[in-house]
DNA sequence: AAACAAAAGTCAAAAAAAGTCAAAAATTTT
DNA sequence: AAAATTTTTGACTTTTTTTGACTTTTGTTT
């Protein structure tokens, strides 16, 4: 029988780690180029290699480093889509009517800011928040709670 | 030359193989494409002759793939992953309670049938269901229809 | 200031996959 | 048996990753 441990490519290792580094909501990742080449036992060029071929600009990241005695490389997420998302849940009240919600999510659809299943997604919830329990005022409340729920999920 | 015993033709070993992959339910089945050739003992091309030749999209699959190190070729059974959902929603019922609802979700997602951002969505969604102006039974009941419009939402 | 050490950067070669394409061979249809 | 279609093969291409030698920058010591 074969071994079927599939080993992961070292890059994508690489790139998993620094995003796990991004995980508790900062928007910057510092890290010490041979100290993580190192621990993951790679060559420390190869970490040049993986944020140069995937924290892109493009893809929404930042670069600084520093070299010499105590250098670094800082990693920043521009998170200008975030941003999109951040201001328009900062825009919403309370309680929000359904016609204005949908807006708000053809909105970001149509700016690429979120993509297609999720807007989907949203639309399909807010579509449905009218429930008989619930009174129309109740109902405009857990939606404007559900929608910003919905878009700071989309975020992390 | 005449020979005796029939030898099945390698292009329908070869597809074989790979549908045998899919047998256990998932979706996808990621190849390796010299690796493949080489336990089937023919050439690599003859891999992509397959997957050009009868796993087309009319048949019902998306093919992605990567080179270089690492490389791979992935074949996924479109309906497939519908059906997932589907027959998911067949069986939730009318409640049910949160634990639940995100090991569905949590599954489809490692399943690779829905992807992240979506997942993270409904989680929020489902994480959030317990208004104080419901009671336990209602947030229940409200949970299962959230769940399955959400998830009808996804494939449509 | 000069020398040394500690980082990070660059670049190109080698390796690891997968893709393309067309000719040759085999099979099926007419 | 000719024609048409499908399959097999292999040479060549492209993409992506890995590796390492060499360079540059910055900080620390002498």
């Amino acid at each position: 029988m074969k071994e079927d441990d599939y080993q992961m490519k070292m890059s994508d290792l690489i790139a998993d780690m620094i995003l796990d580094m991004f995980d508790d909501g900062s928007s910057t990742v510092q890290i010490q180029r041979n100290d993580l080449a190192n621990r993951l036992g790679c060559v420390p060029s190869q970490i040049n290699y993986v944020i140069t071929s995937r924290f892109t600009p493009e893809a929404g990241y930042r670069i600084e480093s520093r070299r010499g005695g105590g250098g670094y490389i800082l990693i920043t997420r521009a998170e200008s889509k975030d941003n999109a998302i951040m201001s328009l849940i900062n825009s919403i009240g309370d309680s929000i009517d359904e016609r204005t919600a949908r807006a708000h999510i053809y909105n970001l659809n149509y700016q690429n800011v979120i993509d297609d299943k999720a807007a989907k997604i949203m639309l399909s919830v807010l579509a449905d928040v009218n429930f008989k329990a619930l009174d129309s005022e109740q109902s405009k409340r857990i939606r404007a709670i559900l929608l910003k729920k919905m878009l700071i999920a989309y975020i992390n």
